[in-house]
DNA sequence: GTATTACTTAGAGTTGACTCCAAGTCAAGT
DNA sequence: ACTTGACTTGGAGTCAACTCTAAGTAATAC
């Protein structure tokens, strides 16, 4: 699968998933001989993977840190589980914020539906008048 | 109330306040004869409106917008709700992709943790013989 | 009366995450 | 043979959102 087919397929510019392997978000893509591109059915995975992740808020630097430990094999399992244990908090923390701020933009909308109508009301009675 | 103080009840940097204000994201903050800012409630509201908006992930030019048409009087309310109404069905988006990737975390988790355990077994029996 | 401290401004600098550009390679079509 | 189009690279540019700096003022502490 060549860039630009990647990057129909998951919606990232192919500037973005160059600079996504650059920074090592993504383990280095499968190449042919002649240097060009050719994700394999894995190289898609880490993508949709870092897309998911990256919607989701968590940082770049993160991420490259989780595909380091995964380069370095088995024995880092552990640090790995930590790292995304500590990223998993953090998300969670960050849902609940924003479920409260969800429920407050959702009052302040009523509030404002309220003092609308009420607007409208009044705008009524002046035009019977 | 001075900026400091803000600063501290809010955890903004004075910097930050400052920035919001001249930004447009809050109203023009009550001054003191030299010129010094003097919080009133109704400008620490403001602020902690601004927080809790930015820590959802409004950005500040939708702040901006929000601020300049409350300026504006009664005539723009039916343009804030709009505006309110806009941002909570996008913020409602992004709190359930967040989900879904919490959920995908949660899964990894557990799987790493059943690695993990299956790593130590193989190491416990390696010890025995 | 001077040193310290907290404030003021305009504007420059930083950071994270892309996004774009110039210059070059390579295979396919006419 | 030559143009076209998709790819390559290193590095520069952009954008949002701060964050810092320099130069200045004004009240308070010693």
């Amino acid at each position: 699968m060549t860039i630009s087919e990647v990057s129909g397929k998951y919606g990232l510019s192919v500037d973005t998933l160059r600079y996504y392997e650059k920074a090592g978000l993504i383990p280095p893509v499968n190449r042919k001989e002649n240097g060009i591109r050719d994700y394999t059915e894995t190289d898609c995975g880490w993508v949709e993977f870092v897309k998911c992740m990256r919607g989701a808020g968590l940082s770049i630097e993160v991420l490259t840190q989780y595909i380091a430990l995964y380069a370095k094999g088995n024995r880092t399992l552990q640090k790995r589980k930590n790292l995304l244990v500590a990223e998993r908090d953090r998300l969670k923390e960050r849902i609940e914020q924003m479920q409260q701020t969800l429920k407050r933009l959702n009052d302040k909308i009523d509030v404002y539906e309220q003092r609308i109508v009420a607007c409208e009301k009044k705008l009524l009675k002046g035009g019977v008048q």
